[in-house]
RNA sequence: AGGGCUAUAGCUCAGUUGGUUAGAGCGCUACACUGAUAAUGUAGAGGUCUCCAGUUCAAAUCUGGAUAGCCCUACCA
């Protein structure tokens, strides 16, 4: 039997396939079964799991999921590993707010080690909601083995990644890896640089009210500034805007656009009233000076006035021709004076980031504090400004330092801080208090050197920490030096296949060509330590490649007494080793808390335990040792045996309750996984029977051992292997000696541990390492290599895995991990790290605004998914928009999907299996019936099949899931249910079990079975359900007779590919006549309101070519019953009855006649019958437009038949049908007996009755259906079931109405 | 500031190498059909294809520009 259902609710189909995932390890099963040779590569970006998942993790993982089914069930080994980035700011803000500490206080108030520990146990955080979602939603990863970034060995991989790129060369000689110098964020109040995500922070950027000042730089007269003099002695000054006037003593250049025009003005001094010519941007002109006042006289004028009196005095000065002009130091610090700066400083130099928005249209450039400004200054050979530094002469102390401070050696205002808000309030309300801005102001407003001081508005940044305002300042930092591999990552890009392609081309594309280089500095504690240390000075240094080297390094300095010893050397495991760490310890994360839980419960046994581990300890059974409340992977085991993977469980009560054994299930099958077998106990078993007990433990212990020790590896395909899993076990990390408490113990390679290391130089000094800690952007371009700790292990897999065939994530990643994965895949392999991507768009709400909790328009996945299933959701998301454009998610459109489509197939199942039940019909695949054999219909619909086969694939492997998506649908609606069902409802119902009948069932199977197949990317849970469903009758059989059908899930099976052979091209086009021919007499019908069930006798169908007679014959019989007519009838043009119509063809024609186009159009439009005759007979016609002559052909011109007259007529295209509508009193008859028949089965259904009960039938002898009675008397009786039709005067039922006038009673009963 | 994406019916989206009447689904209105019923059919209403300019016999489609929304990067004297 096939299942029946009531109704769909596809989340009891989630809920009852997910259990039948896990119970059968459905999974692990598509995966093993594929040829490990065979394999399509697909990386996970990690996410992280110290935020909750959102709706727009299930787009994007429905993305990653339905690919990576694809070519499972095209036969290929798909391993997903899974992964959690576990680094990173998010982290780190967690735990501050949770320990309720700042970064200040790390150090302080909680150890960095405490911290450190916060960290790790803060990152899994949601692990539990991550999992839950990925089962909810039905996304096959393995979440069993997953890469984790904060592991040793992934750190590792890192390091050794970075001494690649540090020992790697440029051309010229460079290493990829350097030290260098940018000016960034720098918070110093908190003493740190920032990076831009924190800049980024709500609230970071702040409306604040500074001194701004338009400062006078007075020019130097010499050759290059001569043409700028009017007069020798003239008072010539280019103006420059700041709204940091601390930055004013740094100053040394000024930059100008070097195509911005300049003007030079006559004025007056506005605070000294001294003549001066000043320089600025011609559009800035009138921000400083009101054309009312040009050309008044200087004269007029005292200081303190409003109206500035001036005159241009010079036009048309080019930035460029301004390049090179020196000027007098604004602000002189001797202290910073050297012969360099006086030479090459000072000067007006050019920079394309000048705007004439606001300011003067010439910027002040204080290259320590402003990015472009150093650029600008770099580029342009100005050395930079500060008090000398003798180690680096090229780089002076800034200025002002770390503390924000002006340094003492700066005049007048040494040692104030440069913000007001760096002063402690009891300071800054002194009333006598003024900002340094304020005091430099007045200082140059004294000295006539400022020429407007003013307050100004802006938004500025700030220290997301101490909420006070960030200063851009140098700072240190290591770079990869990305632009050197510049070419080479845009060359091997144009080899990704991007969707969409533009974000290859474009966001990346132009993104690579203006590529910086990468700034890896973090000057944080949870995230990859730099691997780098260098003595003080900086002239020795050693890049650390991997643990081992790091040992051997240390070793050495522990012998020069740098250090007391080597805490690292127990890192260096035997491949043996690490295998056990992974396998028998899971997750770091819960490590402590699960070694606590049972060193709690060893001092707590129960007494049935006590009992237990008497018998048990100390070898006493055959020499084996147990172990008591052992943790493995993420449990705690009462007793274990690991020389023998031997788990002994003692459950008490409560493991009687459902929802425990459920968990003890899936702890079962866990440990199972890992190759233990599990023996459970209930308590009173230990106490009434400890013989009976320990009998069955010793024969479990001398039975063969589990799979693993069967040297078959770990039974997960993706299980975590190591060089050597077999050979003895060896003792788990709990039982391991002192400094080997690894993972989650006292020794990592994180800080603060790893700060402690000193190593000796070459020289014989020590070395300290490079405190900073590498982008996190890092640790997830790594994950290719550091997902398998290449290259210390897993050479071989790497190998398989490398590069990637497909990888997904959001957009927002083109320069995230899409640039890190590329950039570093391209530096150390010389490759791209992925062939395919796709960028998915982000999630919307239904107005199109982004989700955010502040609005309170985010949608719950969980709710969500509850309520409508994931296949719902999931089909949605992929068929309603490119996964790349953004997705207005509305719960509407879920519930569209879910009706029309899973509905609608839902339905067509329902109903073969409600028919084929009732026919004892089932589907056998060794004696399907030829398509030769079976209708027209039938190889119609298999072709419509292949044709959509054909078209998925097509578009699967071009990675476009929504074209996928949306030929499915419209197959399932407008083909399968809205042709194929309902035109074969009749053959399903009627009759025996013949040849046709089951024609029509393996049909309909073969329609749903495919179509679920191509579905089961997309909506696996569902596709699954009907796969099942489907084959579950004949199972057993498939099994047996290894037949296609015999897999147990559709994720097992292979997925149906194209096949020519089955697809009819002409078969289609017949049918498509018969649709539309059918569309239109449907269409005459209701205009001249006569109803479907009365029969008319024929319509007439113009012949359009020779072939459509045949072609329209082959489907005729379908037709004359869908639209109940009694015959058709062809009519050619020899008839004389057809008027034509006829219209240009403008695809052919518009080469030919060019601008005659329109007119030919017209002259077409108004051919007669003869004129298209003719050209249709004689192949030509010649017109003659404004006096151009052209011969015409048949393809010129789409002929149509307009009209027939006498007839009812409707027409599309050059189809036309006419429809007779003469009535004839048997016509009548039979359509009042088929409203008889209607009205019958419809009581039938209001009463319930079975489909196959027989029913005796009494009709009220009314005038208006005796006819219909009498003539089609077996008719209805066959079609109701009906053993009796009589005919009464009176009868019991209720009045039905016939049509608007006539009612007639109508009695039904069961016989 | 730079780069990218998007803009077509009330809503969500199609729209091939430019070709005449710009489509589909949902929603709305009316009618019909129904032993698949959380369906279905037919018909109707609903469009300045964001705007401007250009190329062309012909532009939703190609080119240039503008506007709006969003994303990424950078952040300014």
């Amino acid at each position: 039997m096939y299942r029946e259902f009531k109704h769909l609710h596809l989340p009891s189909i989630d809920a009852e396939i997910r259990q039948f995932w896990e119970d059968e390890r459905i999974f692990e099963k598509s995966v093993e079964q594929r040829p490990t040779d065979k394999s399509y590569v697909f990386y996970e970006g990690p996410p992280s799991a110290n935020g909750k998942p959102g709706i727009h993790h299930v787009m994007a993982r429905t993305v990653k999921d339905l690919f990576c089914r694809y070519n499972t069930l095209k036969g290929y080994r798909v391993e997903r590993k899974g992964g959690w980035d576990t680094h990173g700011l998010p982290i780190e803000l967690q735990v501050e707010k949770e320990l309720g500490i700042t970064k200040e206080d790390i150090g302080k108030k909680v150890t960095v080690d405490e911290y450190n520990q916060a960290c790790r146990s803060t990152v899994m955080r949601y692990k539990d909601l991550w999992d839950d979602i990925t089962r909810r939603m039905g996304y096959w990863v393995d979440l069993d083995n997953p890469y984790i970034t904060f592991k040793n060995e992934y750190i590792e991989s890192c390091w050794w990644l970075l001494q690649q790129l540090y020992n790697k060369k440029t051309p010229a000689g460079e290493s990829y890896l350097y030290k260098g110098f940018t000016i960034q964020p720098y918070s110093p109040a908190a003493g740190t640089g920032l990076s831009s995500h924190e800049l980024n922070m709500p609230g970071c950027y702040k409306e604040v009210t500074d001194f701004s000042t338009v400062a006078m730089f007075k020019v130097r007269r010499n050759a290059v500034s001569a043409p700028l003099f009017q007069k020798d002695d003239e008072d010539l000054r280019i103006l420059a805007w700041t709204t940091t006037p601390w930055t004013l003593p740094s100053n040394v250049a000024l930059t100008v656009g070097p195509q911005i025009e300049y003007t030079k003005v006559k004025t007056l001094s506005p605070y000294t009233g001294a003549p001066v010519s000043v320089i600025l941007a011609k559009d800035r002109v009138s921000a400083y000076f009101n054309p009312e006042d040009e050309n008044q006289f200087l004269e007029g004028y005292s200081v303190g006035d409003k109206r500035l009196p001036y005159n241009i005095a010079q036009k048309g000065i080019k930035g460029a021709d301004l390049a090179g002009v020196q000027y007098e130091q604004l602000l002189p610090t001797p202290a910073a004076s050297t012969p360099e700066l006086e030479a090459n400083g000072f000067r007006v130099i050019t920079g394309d980031f000048v705007t004439t928005e606001d300011g003067t249209g010439v910027v002040h450039t204080a290259p320590y504090f402003g990015a472009d400004d150093f650029r600008a200054s770099k580029a342009a050979g100005i050395p930079f400004i500060g008090i000398p530094n003798p180690k680096n002469p090229d780089l002076p102390f800034p200025l002002v330092d770390k503390q924000g401070k002006f340094v003492e050696e700066v005049p007048e205002f040494g040692g104030r801080y440069v913000k007001a808000e760096y002063y402690s309030k009891e300071v800054t309300s002194d009333r006598e208090f003024k900002p340094t801005d304020l005091l430099i102001s007045l200082r140059l407003k004294e000295d006539n050197k400022a020429f407007k001081i003013e307050k100004y508005k802006h938004n500025y940044p700030h220290c997301w920490r101490t909420d006070k305002p960030v200063l851009y300042y140098p700072l240190d930092s290591w770079f990869i030096r990305a632009s050197a591999a510049k070419e080479r990552m845009s060359e091997l890009n144009k080899t990704i296949n991007w969707k969409p392609a533009s974000t290859g081309t474009g966001r990346f594309g132009q993104w690579l060509d203006n590529l910086q280089d990468w700034n890896l500095s973090r000057s944080r504690y949870w995230g990859v330590p730099l691997p780098i240390w260098r003595t003080e000075d900086g002239e020795e240094e050693i890049c650390i490649g991997s643990v081992e080297e790091m040992s051997l390094e240390i070793d050495k300095a522990v012998e020069a007494g740098l250090m007391a010893e080597n805490p690292y050397k127990s890192l260096i495991k035997s491949p043996e080793e690490t295998f056990t760490q992974y396998v028998f310890t899971g997750d770091p994360a819960i490590w402590d808390t699960l070694k606590r839980y049972g060193r709690d419960h060893r001092k707590n046994p129960t007494e049935a335990e006590a009992l237990l581990w008497e018998t048990l300890r100390n070898r006493q059974v055959d020499g084996y040792k147990f172990r008591r409340q052992h943790s493995i992977g993420s449990f705690i085991a009462d007793f274990v045996c690991i020389a023998q993977k031997l788990v002994v469980e003692v459950d008490g009560d409560y493991h009687n309750a459902a929802e425990q054994q459920d968990f003890d299930k899936a702890r079962t099958f866990y440990l199972n996984n890992l190759g233990f077998t599990v023996i459970r106990f209930k308590n009173e078993e230990v106490l009434k029977g400890l013989g009976n007990v320990l009998g069955e433990i010793r024969r479990v212990l001398t039975s063969p051992p589990g799979p693993l020790s069967d040297g078959e590896g770990v039974t997960s395909p993706l299980a975590y292997t190591g060089k050597d899993t077999k050979g003895e076990v060896t003792p788990s990390p709990s039982e391991r000696g002192p400094g080997g408490e690894v993972p989650g113990g006292e020794v990592d390679l994180h800080r603060p541990f790893i700060d402690d290391v000193i190593l000796l130089s070459p020289t014989g000094r020590p070395m300290r390492r490079e405190l900073d800690l590498i982008d996190v952007w890092f640790d997830s371009g790594s994950m290719p290599y550091a997902q398998w700790h290449y290259p210390f292990e897993n050479q071989e897999v790497f190998r398989n895995n490398f590069p990637a065939n497909f990888i997904a994530e959001g957009v927002d990643q083109t320069r995230g991990w899409f640039y890190t994965l590329h950039a570093i895949a391209t530096m150390v392999f010389d490759s791209v790290a992925f062939k395919n991507v796709v960028s998915n768009g982000l999630v919307l709400d239904k107005e199109g605004n982004k989700m955010s909790k502040s609005k309170g328009n985010v949608v719950d996945p969980f709710e969500t998914i509850a309520e409508f299933g994931a296949d719902a959701t999931r089909w949605y998301m992929m068929a309603n928009a490119n996964p790349w454009d953004n997705l207005k998610f509305d719960i509407g459109g879920i519930l569209e999907v879910r009706n029309k489509l899973f509905g609608t197939l839902f339905n067509t199942y329902n109903f073969f299996a409600l028919y084929a039940n009732l026919d004892g019909f089932k589907m056998d695949e060794s004696k399907v019936l030829p398509y030769d054999k079976r209708t027209e219909l039938d190889r119609w619909v298999i072709s419509k099949l292949y044709s959509l086969v054909a078209e998925y694939h097509e578009a699967m492997n071009d990675y476009e899931v929504t074209r996928a998506c949306r030929a499915i649908e419209e197959f399932v609606d407008l083909h399968l249910s809205n042709w194929f069902v309902r035109l074969s409802r009749r053959r399903f119902w009627k009759g025996e079990l013949n040849e046709d009948k089951t024609a029509a069932y393996q049909t309909l199977f073969e329609c749903l079975m495919v179509t679920g197949q191509l579905m089961a990317s997309v909506a696996p849970f569902f596709a699954d359900w009907l796969y099942r469903n489907l084959t579950e009758p004949i199972k057993g059989a498939a099994k047996a007779n290894n037949t296609p059908l015999r897999h147990d899930s559709v994720h097992l099976s292979d997925l149906t590919l194209p096949d020519p052979s089955k697809v009819d091209k002409d078969l289609e086009k017949r049918m498509d006549y018969a649709q539309r021919i059918c569309s239109l007499a449907l269409s005459i019908r209701k205009k001249e309101k006569l109803r479907v069930r009365l029969p008319l006798q024929k319509i007439l169908l113009p012949v359009l070519d020779e072939a459509f007679i045949a072609e329209v014959d082959g489907v005729k019989d379908l037709i004359l019953s869908e639209i109940n007519v009694k015959q058709i009838e062809f009519i050619t043009d020899a008839s004389g009855l057809l008027k034509k119509g006829a219209k240009a063809n403008f695809k052919t024609l518009g080469a030919k006649l060019g601008k005659d186009m329109k007119d030919a159009a017209a002259l077409i439009a108004n051919f007669s019958n003869d004129d298209i005759n003719t050209l249709e007979q004689s192949g030509w016609l010649k017109v003659l437009i404004h006096g151009n002559e052209y011969t015409l052909t048949p393809e010129d011109l789409i002929v149509s038949t307009e009209d027939l007259p006498g007839w009812k007529v409707a027409s599309e295209g050059a189809l036309t049908v006419a429809l007779d509508v003469t009535m004839t009193p048997d016509l009548q008859a039979e359509g009042t007996a088929r409203d008889l028949v209607n009205r019958i089965q419809n009581i039938r259904k209001e009463k319930d009755f079975n489909v196959t009960d027989r029913v005796t039938v009494t009709l009220e002898r009314h005038q208006a259906i005796l006819a219909a009675v009498e003539k089609f008397h077996d008719y209805i009786k066959a079609e109701v079931l009906a053993t009796d039709l009589v005919l009464a005067d009176t009868v019991a039922g209720e009045k039905v109405e016939l049509d608007d006038v006539v009612s007639v009673g109508i009695e039904v009963l069961i016989s």
